[in-house]
DNA sequence: AACGTACCCTGCCGGC
DNA sequence: TGCCGGCAGGGTACGT
């Protein structure tokens, strides 16, 4: 379920219970996995946010970094199946990802600068620098999912924020004013923390103002949401709030 | 360089 | 009930 308000909240969690331990032995269950090197012994110093990726930082020097791409999660209770499990001396931790789509790998401090590098900036960092969106004429909605533009947004959060900001999705990025950028900053800024905020229960009714409601009122003017493709993925708008 | 499409995997859901 | 297509919140590898 992962976009940047998903895994926030679970590296929150990772970082309770993991920082400090030492690791005693590493499980990979699943052969597309592949963890050369030797974690054992390592101590997990911190374990932080990169776009959407988790930054597992080792004593060692290397890094643990996942992505959790559709169905990655991680779980403290055995599930009944797991991709990879970190047992350490706090407690077991299990990568659990049905679709097996989700990444883990050891990296060195270099690589993941150079990632680091690819990404956009992060809109809950200092100053939410949207200015990237000016550089391509791709639709907004589009362009925000592009993690070199800005990263961590997604596709839930790339639709609930152009609806807060009242921004047409296929409006060309490249083309927005700059009011409506301060508007898109301010929505995607809210929506987010709205998001971290509620925690998990946000999937439940009534987290989202258009995604997945194709049919229904919009929350503000009460117009049926509309739903289309682009780029593959779902859109989710209100064809009155947002021309 | 920048854009679109196919593809990676599995599970779930609605329709027949 | 069983099968089948469509869909899913991720990103990459290609082609143009």
């Amino acid at each position: 379920m992962p976009e940047l308000p998903e895994v926030q909240i679970l590296v929150n969690v990772l970082a309770l219970r993991l920082t400090g331990a030492r690791i005693r032995s590493t499980e990979v269950r699943d052969p597309k996995i592949r963890l050369a090197g030797h974690l054992a012994g390592q101590r997990i110093q911190e374990v932080r946010r990169l776009g959407k990726n988790i930054v597992v930082d080792l004593s060692g020097g290397l890094h643990l970094v996942i992505h959790l791409r559709m169905t990655g999660w991680f779980e403290f209770e055995k599930p009944p199946r797991y991709r990879v499990a970190l047992h350490t001396s706090r407690g077991t931790a299990y990568f659990e990802d049905p679709r097996r789509l989700g990444t883990m790998e050891l990296v060195t401090t270099a690589l993941l600068e150079h990632r680091r590098q690819q990404l956009g900036p992060d809109p809950l960092g200092d100053d939410c620098d949207l200015s990237r969106l000016r550089g391509t004429s791709r639709p907004v909605k589009v362009a925000l999912l592009d993690q070199r533009l800005i990263s961590g947004v997604g596709n839930i959060y790339a639709s609930e924020s152009l609806w807060r900001a009242r921004i047409n999705p296929r409006r060309r990025s490249d083309r927005l004013r700059p009011d409506e950028l301060g508007r898109l900053r301010r929505g995607i800024v809210a929506s987010l923390r709205r998001a971290i905020a509620y925690g998990p229960r946000i999937f439940e009714v009534q987290g989202f103002a258009v995604y997945g409601r194709q049919g229904k009122e919009c929350p503000r003017c009460g117009t049926t949401i509309r739903r289309f493709v682009q780029s593959q993925r779902s859109t989710y708008f209100c064809p009155r709030c947002q021309r």
